[in-house]
Order: structure tokens, then sequence, then C-alpha cells
DNA sequence: TATTCTATCTATCAATTGATAGAAAATCGG
DNA sequence: CCGATTTTCTATCAATTGATAGATAGAATA
């Protein structure tokens, strides 16, 4: 994290007003990850940052907002990530074994932002919703495509449902990012090898 | 759910007292899981059961209290069923079978108490955690024997990580309960079907 | 019937919340 | 150094919250 606000600040001395934006949806990310959105408050929000309450709404319109942006930096991680990893590997081995990658490296610089997205989206009232859930719509059909072209290439069996493919490839990469903080980057690698190969090769011996 | 209560009122019809603070505990589970700990509120349990605010407070002496029977209800069904199958099943497929149903039965009947101990026990205070957390701890226990065990039976590999097994099961099986609420008896065979497949054959072709 | 117990209601409380408006301060361009 | 713009602070608001106390009605008991 201090590396990227570093290097934000050296890269453009001048864009200050974008970095004190950042600063403070990074404060609103790590007070939704501790207390949830609603156990959250503004206060919170504003202590983090050594600032006043009222102060906060120069940056964003309402604490509704914050989670919107909040939810929308998180997801957008993984959507993009994909697709570029869908171009370049061809392989559908090392495709899941990059797409685990994907899903998993945000946890160590990100943690906050993948959280409130996984677990506080859902109070996002519906009309604010749109974007961040055409983000992961988004997502979970890269997967699902993912999946089908491995069957087309005939690196996975054809009987293998895609959609119960995406569920538990989702499901065990935020089970690590609910366990797991912000893990260590060598705990990181272990973990992301252990999932992508129990993922592969399942649990009964071949 | 009318009919688990219309056969306890008719099994009893004299365990009032219990069958009332069932309904409370019932609408708090509904209340938790729709808005979330934080985002829920006493009158919103009270309008579900057409009953004023205050006159909760009979039933249980706060809204943490309910949080904590609402969660370890939650909880309680995985453990104790998962060590009846580990008793009685002896073939490391079948087990595995059967702990994924164990896991993904209570979705018919008890779904918001699942959902709201998997999403919002984070929310009790450390000290009233206690026994929630008990019972999740000796859950991932018998699991991860579960997996060890399969090991030494020569049905899973020498290499398998049984940690990491586990974190792959449990959150396999939690997606399919964030993704479908309160799914169809027919579907839930399916997901269980699948999501075990997945789990034992893994995604390549054999 | 008189009395005690159970369950709910009414009314109210202090605390916290998100949000707003206007003053004040800090920063910047000239 | 000055005026203008950007940013933060102060003070306040109405609304909602969880919780408590005492009144009340009904059921059980004697």
């Amino acid at each position: 994290m201090s590396v990227s606000v570093q290097s934000t600040v050296a890269r453009k001395p001048a864009g200050k007003r974008e970095v004190t934006r950042r600063r403070v949806i990074d404060a609103a990310a790590a007070e939704f990850a501790e207390h949830g959105y609603h156990g959250g408050s503004t206060r919170g929000i504003a202590d983090r940052l050594g600032m006043k309450q009222g102060s906060l709404y120069y940056h964003f319109k309402s604490k509704e907002a914050a989670l919107e942006e909040v939810c929308r930096v998180g997801v957008g991680e993984f959507a993009d990530g994909l697709e570029a990893i869908l171009h370049k590997e061809q392989n559908s081995t090392e495709r899941l074994r990059a797409a685990v990658a994907n899903h998993l490296t945000p946890l160590l610089d990100k943690s906050d932002y993948v959280r409130v997205f996984l677990f506080e989206r859902q109070h996002l009232p519906r009309d604010q919703r749109g974007e961040v859930a055409r983000l992961s719509r988004r997502y979970e059909a890269l997967l699902r495509w993912m999946f089908e072209d491995g069957i087309t290439a005939d690196a996975f069996p054809p009987r293998l449902d895609s959609g119960h493919a995406v569920l538990v490839f989702i499901g065990a990469c935020n089970m690590v990012a609910a366990t797991y903080g912000r893990p260590a980057p060598e705990q990181l690698d272990e973990l992301m090898d252990g999932v992508a190969d129990l993922l592969l090769g399942g649990l009964l011996r071949r």
C-alpha cells in the first residue's frame, strides 16, 4: 500500500485532489471492512484520517456513495485481470492457475476493498448497485467461458458443469479471502498453488 | 417452515413459552439475514411478529443476545451432523458426498440462520463469541480429520494438504449458500451432486 | 372469587447517526 | 502581499436506535 501511494505521489506531485480523495476512500474501505457498512460510521472514517466528520462530505456526497466507490474498486481488480489472462494464456491448466492468482493477489494490497465488495455489496440500494453488479456479472461470465473453452479444448471433461465450476472456484478463493486477512506474500503463493492444485486435480487419488 | 411450527404445536400444546421464543428468534434470524445485524432493527423484528418493539425484551435481554442465539442455531446443524456421518460411513468418497449434503441441507429450512451465522457472526463481541466459535472450530477439526483419514485410507493422495482441502470445501459449500437463498429440493440435490463431483474429481479430465 | 404469574403494551430516555450550512483557515496564482 | 479558490472546521439538526420502567390485560392457581 505504501508503495502505491508513494509512486502516485512521486508520479504526480500536483494531483493532491485525487490523492486526498484516495486516502478518504481508503479509510472508508478500512472502516467498512472492520465494522461492516451499517456498523461503520462516518465519524469512524474521519477519525482514521484525523479529520472531522463533517469534512468528509466535501469528498463524497453520502455514506452510500462511499460504499459504492469502495465496492467498485474492489470488484474492478478481478474482471480486467482475468480478461488479460484469457487473451495471453492458451493452456487451460495454466489459465486456471493464473485465474486463481488473479483472484487472490488483490488480497495483498487491496484486502479491505475486496472484503467490502464481498460482504457489504448487498447493502447497496438497488438503484446504486448497477455498475458494481455489471462488473461482477462480467467476471462470472468470463470464468464460465474459461471453463467451457477448457471443455472444448479437451482439457476438462465434457460433462463438467461450468456453472458449478464457477461457484466452486469463486467460493474457494473467497474463503481464502475471508480466512486470511492480509497474508504474507510467501503464504499467499503457497495458498494459490494449493488451491489451484486442489481445484485441478480434485481430492481423489489418480 | 409452516410445517415445523405446526408439528411443534401439535406435539406439545403446552410448550407455549418455547414456541413463542422460537418465533421471536425466527423473526430475528429473518431480520438479520435480510438487513445484516447492524442494518436490522429491533423494531423490524417486532414488526415481523406483530409485536411492539419493547415487548421483545421479555424474550431476550439484548439485540446482541439474539444474534448470538441465531448464530448458535445456525452453526449447530453442521458439527453434529458431520460427526454422525464420520461414525456411520467408512468410505472416503461417500463420506465426502454425505458431508456436502450435510452442509447444504440446512439451506432448505434454516436458510436464515445459516446465512446469519456465515455473514454476521463477525459482529458478535469477543466475549460473546465463545460458544459459536467453539462449535465452528469443532466443525473444521472434524473436516480436517475426514481428509486426513482419507489420506491414511489411501483414497486421497498423500500430498493432499488437509488445511487447503477444508478451505476449499467450506468455501464451495458456502458459495452455494450465498448464491441460492432457499433452493428448491431438486435443485439442491443437483447442486450437492455437482459440487461433490467437482471436489472429488477436480477439473482435469481423467 | 381473590391472587399471583405471564406476556404484552405504552411511553419515554439518552445516545448515536448521517447530513447540512456557514465560518474559518489554508493554499495558490498573480 | 492580495484576492480567489480549495479544503477543513464548527455547530447544529432531525431521525432513528436499543433499552428501561411501569401500567395493563389475560391466564393460571388456589
